[in-house]
DNA sequence: TATGTTGTATTAAAGTATTAGTACAATATA
DNA sequence: TATATTGTACTAATACTTTAATACAACATA
């Protein structure tokens, strides 16, 4: 029996690390969706439970589903969760071609303005998303 | 007589910006090193000089100099001045790493968020750069 | 050595960020 | 409709960040 690799989402918070907690949430999220782990539709774990489970309050991590829903990675729906977005389906074509250019060009040219090159960049991507 | 690109090092601070002042300093230097104004040896303008042309106090200047200086980009000496650090020519590998991850993850978990697949990322990322 | 130059240390004020406690509101569903 | 589940609003306590005022210390050099 080949042995499988759990790829379960699991929270964690590093108490020592300095970093808040909420920032903590975001980036494993962040991480998780840019590592495959969680998809467009998923389901994040409800306020409560995920309070519950990393020992602090609701709003705490009420504020981090906020920060990502106003970065546009999240939808939140009171009373019924919080979710990867999944704006792929509705948007037409050109539309899409038109965000991925917004999305890019500023990546690129601050990226170019600290000196990095191309393949620097790709291999980067590559890397996270590895 | 053909014009001449003025390549003096400038600072300024935008007031508005909610941009921590000491911040801005180490970002223009920073950037000033990226593109060639600054190189190995260049003095900085003294924390009181740039203080006052600044409109901001020495103690300020002096912040962003320590910064600079834990990451190795500056050396200081009392008595002397601040230099750019005589080894390192571009930033150090480190702190290029930091920014180029703290640049790439944000774009790239956006980007998921609308359905993005890497290649599609990269694809764009040739074309733009081209 | 005396003086002026450079950065440094200490402290305090003001603002901002972070977190939790408590109560509330919207939605789903039995 | 009643109830449980979901996120939200408001508040306050605490800690951290940012900046400046003032005084100090190290160094260069006349």
């Amino acid at each position: 029996m080949a042995a499988e690799v759990d790829t379960t989402l699991r929270f964690s918070l590093d108490l020592k690390s300095g970093v808040p907690y909420y920032k903590q949430v975001i980036l494993q999220v962040e991480m998780a969706i840019v590592d495959g782990r969680l998809e467009n539709g998923d389901q994040l774990p409800t306020v409560r439970s995920l309070a519950v489970s990393l020992k602090i309050n609701p709003n705490t991590v009420a504020r981090a589903y906020n920060e990502l829903e106003i970065r546009g990675i999240v939808n939140t729906q009171q009373g019924t969760g919080t979710f990867i977005s999944d704006k792929k389906i509705e948007l037409p074509e050109v539309e899409k071609e038109r965000i991925l250019s917004e999305l890019t060009r500023p990546y690129l040219s601050n990226a170019r303005a600290y000196g990095f090159t191309l393949e620097e960049l790709i291999k980067h991507l590559q890397s996270m998303a590895g």
